[in-house]
DNA sequence: CTGAAAGCGCTTACAG
DNA sequence: CTGAAAGCGCTTACAG
């Protein structure tokens, strides 16, 4: 079955496509009869007319659609935020096309020439470790663009960002305090520059503090985390721990490591503390309250949606870098 | 900066845009002149040409969009879905465009009107309780259509889904054998069909057993889930629970039950037994392993999209539906 | 081997 | 108050 055009309408009111045009869009400019009006609105109803986007957007060189390319859409983090740009990009018309680049860079260069060939008017990026040069043509031709959550160096795209470098000082300062014997820091091994700002943190803290503490860091390939994290923190944590300190840097992280201490029945935060980063509704089947570092993924939607909108609509050529600032949610995981 | 376009590139190599779209088609029917073949290549890499699928969606009638609305993309069980999908659409040369309806038949209504209007090939989705009509009328016009997860009393829609009745009976039973004095049911308030279907197959089954076990069942409304499973669970629990059986018809429900046993230092299984719908990574994060009903997503995912191409592709007017096997996983949680 | 032309479903100056 | 016409970027019979 044929969807009814724009054609139809016109041929059933006898009466020009021009002036259907102008009656839909309810353009002030033109003036049509009110008798025109409503034969052609009565057309519309009964026939079942709906605009085809696809010709609109290829007349007005605007699509109303937005891309979003995330690590893995199945992740909580990304499931979320995505939630609220969906939300978000609803509001100004816009629909969201999403895809997962898995880390990988020659799968997010795919995704970003899909989309772009789809005409979305903008695309918000997580962008991965090697997708520095096609984000930088993106830039050279002023295609409308976004980063979030990540940043890569040399590539001075708008874009926001959590505070991540001085979240992460402050809250390993706030582990300093308890006088911990050793900490260790959980991460990814990765090129990563918002990763390595986080462990840049957790370090210049440790040692700016000046204190004696045995600073230890754990970095796990994308692979295997679950696997990786407990053969490591079981040869790093040994049998009985006490006095130690986990610093956890992202939510996948922290779930395998917690995955690890309850299993082996190690006491949170008696024997071993947990800061984690990012939120997620795991914690709560712990038996101890996980203190986290809360990302504003709300705010980090509605600024990376803003910062696109401005970009889009050109209100302004020069659409900047916001930072964040993260929260610790402090709970009872840490002595 | 605007885009190369197949114009572009016949001007500037002296050739008629028929001939150049011939060429980057590779159309076989139309012999083309290898130099004129090599020149037109070189151009379109020069001038950094790429096809706009806005224009050829028009000419074309395919978009080579899919729609899929779910529930909420933040929702673990969706967003793994989606990844799902997202892998086998792209494989296929069709990109994602995501909604979210929030269980609001509205809402949900809107979200088909957009997609539809965005010329969608096709639509995958997860119906809610009141969409009844705007699915008759989908199917009506034939469009291709594929419902997952979910589906509607009277609708004769292409879909898949679990075999919802006939695992919550058999994993009923399997409780059963264990002689508990008390099964308590969780489950939504909601008038969606699949999810009276579990609960019908958990009623069914102790009704047939015979046995005498007192089987409550608790309803929980979408707004406050885990206030109101706490509350409930409070109540019908009571602080000492013992030979009671837990059957939490979500993941959602799951993860607010567990919470609530957890901080209320309720032991699995030795007070209280466990089973669950759903995998969730966090279940690792809780003291004993659960026992869950896996639903077998990657399936589920590739039997919608072959689904959606036999529509899309008439390969058979007479797409059907699909039931697909749930696995009861067995761990720990269950006495 | 190649091009002129019509058409996909719209919008929008322009003319009357 | 209304319509004829051009055009958005393509594809594809048809003709030569």
């Amino acid at each position: 079955m044929k969807r009814a055009s724009i054609k139809d309408i016109a041929r059933i009111a006898g009466v020009s496509v021009a002036t259907v045009s102008y009656v839909l869009n309810r353009k002030e400019g033109q003036r049509i009869s009110e008798d025109t009006q409503k034969k052609i609105f009565e057309i519309a109803e009964t026939i079942n007319y709906t605009p085809n986007k696809i010709a609109i957007s290829l007349q007005n060189n605007k699509s109303k659609l937005l891309g979003l390319i995330v690590a893995d859409i199945s992740n909580d983090f990304y499931s979320s935020i995505a939630r609220s740009l969906e939300d978000r990009a609803l509001k100004l018309g816009y629909t969201l096309i999403i895809g997962s680049s898995d880390e990988n860079a020659e799968k997010f260069e795919k995704l970003i020439d899909l989309f772009s060939q789809q005409q979305v008017d903008g695309m918000i990026v997580a962008p991965v470790a090697g997708s520095e040069n096609i984000l930088q043509k993106l830039l050279n031709k002023n295609y409308p663009l976004v980063t979030i959550d990540r940043y890569l160096k040399g590539i001075n795209a708008p874009g926001v960002i959590l505070n991540n470098r001085e979240i992460a000082e402050s809250t390993t300062s706030y582990l300093l305090e308890k006088d911990f014997d050793e900490m260790i820091y959980l991460g990814y091994d990765t090129k990563l520059p918002h990763l390595l700002d986080r462990r840049a943190g957790f370090e210049t803290s440790i040692v700016d503090s000046g204190k004696k503490v045995n600073a230890r860091y754990i970095a796990v390939g994308l692979e295997n985390i679950m696997e990786e994290i407990q053969s490591k923190l079981k040869l790093f944590l040994g049998k009985n721990p006490k006095n130690t300190a986990l610093y956890f840097s992202s939510n996948k992280l922290a779930v395998a490591g917690l995955a690890y201490l309850v299993k082996n029945n190690i006491k949170v935060p008696e024997q071993v503390s947990v800061l984690a980063f990012d939120e997620t509704e795991a914690y709560r089947l712990f038996p101890s309250e996980i203190t986290f570092v809360k990302q504003p993924l709300e705010e980090m939607a509605d600024e990376a949606i803003k910062l696109l909108d401005i970009q889009i609509n050109q209100y302004s050529s020069t659409a900047k870098k916001i930072t964040l600032t993260g929260e610790l949610i402090i709970k009872n995981s840490i002595k």
